[in-house]
RNA sequence: CGCGGGGUGGAGGAGUGGUACCUCGUCAGGCUCAUAAUCUGAAGGCCUCGGUUCGAAUCCGAGCCCCGCAA
């Protein structure tokens, strides 16, 4: 069987490990060189590197709608029968779907029916879920709502991070796929319906009706209690990271914090920071690492030193 | 030449032409049964090169490096 592997996650290795072992990988389907850094420098992303170091035909994608033909072309031409789609980061047409009935599977990383969408791992995070987990299932044209194949239930003890969460079920993702795989192929696993009154989305806050992610959402909201904001930071890390400003951080640190902090007379408390880790606390959040605006990432220790003065 | 912020002892920060300062750390000594506590003292610094100036961390030019923005 040859099959191909849709994804665009930096997280995808085992992934693309366990197909290239065991059904016979023979396209990569990713998103093409982003531009990124500060002099324009496109970097390709993991997917594409490693597919390039194991020899693997890259398909790239960046428009969808204008490589479709391209796509089926490629995915003909390589004799795929049976697509794995994980964090892809683009909706798949209904032309490839119509093409590959029956023979996209689609790894989402959530309990479906509940955190359909793009955002599972930060939903299930900022909700303080205490678990959550993978689902296979078929692609549909709606949406994450297909038949699901098989799934896989991952305990949160809250202390993950949406980087370290991705990572996490990637792998256990990763470690199943043969045997879902061969028993979707084989016959032995029943495709079960979802419940679509199960449904659930976690929208953005400041995009109502979109589940992606968005800096906007992650400014913090000090009228939340030091748990809500602690899930804020987890979820928001590695990307956009949860961020304040000087002047709410000294203001909120009396009961937010784990400590009272008092700025020094001279720093601008217009100033934003960023706080990419803290630890939650019985008194508090006490933050670990934190980045001033145009400023590297210093440690809680070092900001204290250079911001505020000592109590 | 995509846009913006920045480079000050070992760490993090003040300091817009006139004796380089603060918090932490380091070292020595004191106090202490003892200590990450406390006291006294010390070492150590303006990214590099050039320019302006009586005088530059500060102003100008070139270079190197770091950080943010792109979802």
């Amino acid at each position: 069987m040859r099959t191909a592997f849709f994804g665009t996650s930096k997280h995808s290795r085992p992934i693309l490990e366990a197909l290239k072992n065991e059904f016979d990988l023979s396209l990569c389907v990713t998103k093409s060189d982003r531009i990124v850094g500060r002099s324009q420098k496109r970097e390709p992303t993991k997917v594409k590197k490693w597919s390039r170091e194991n020899k693997i035909k890259i398909f790239e994608v960046d428009n969808f709608k204008n490589k479709e033909e391209d796509l089926l072309e490629a995915l003909t031409e390589q004799r795929v029968d049976l697509i794995i789609v994980a964090d892809f980061g683009f909706i798949i047409t209904d032309r490839i779907i119509n093409a590959y009935q029956g023979k996209i599977v689609n790894i989402h990383f959530s309990l479906l029916p509940k955190y359909r969408g793009a955002n599972p791992v930060q939903a299930a995070i900022l909700n303080g879920d205490s678990i959550t987990g993978i689902t296979y299932l078929l692609m549909s044209k709606e949406m994450d709502a297909g038949d699901i194949l098989h799934q896989i239930k991952h305990p949160l003890e809250g202390s993950e991070t949406t980087e370290s969460l991705y990572k996490d079920l990637f792998k256990i993702a990763a470690q199943n796929i043969p045997k879902v795989i061969k028993g979707y192929i084989g016959g032995e696993i029943e495709p079960k319906k979802q419940n679509p009154k199960d449904a659930t989305y976690h929208f953005s806050p400041s995009h109502p009706k979109s589940t992606y992610v968005y800096k906007e959402d992650a400014r913090i909201d000090w009228t939340e209690d030091p748990q809500n904001i602690d899930r804020k930071i987890r979820a928001f890390y590695p990307w956009p990271i949860a961020w304040t400003t000087l002047e709410e951080l000294e203001k909120n640190s009396d009961n937010r914090l784990s400590e009272k902090i008092k700025l020094r007379e001279n720093v601008n408390k217009d100033t934003t920071i960023k706080i990419y880790e803290a630890v939650l606390e019985k008194h508090g959040l006490s933050p670990t690492q934190v980045q001033v605006a145009g400023k590297s990432k210093i440690g809680w220790a070092e900001f204290k030193n250079g911001y505020c003065v000592n109590q």
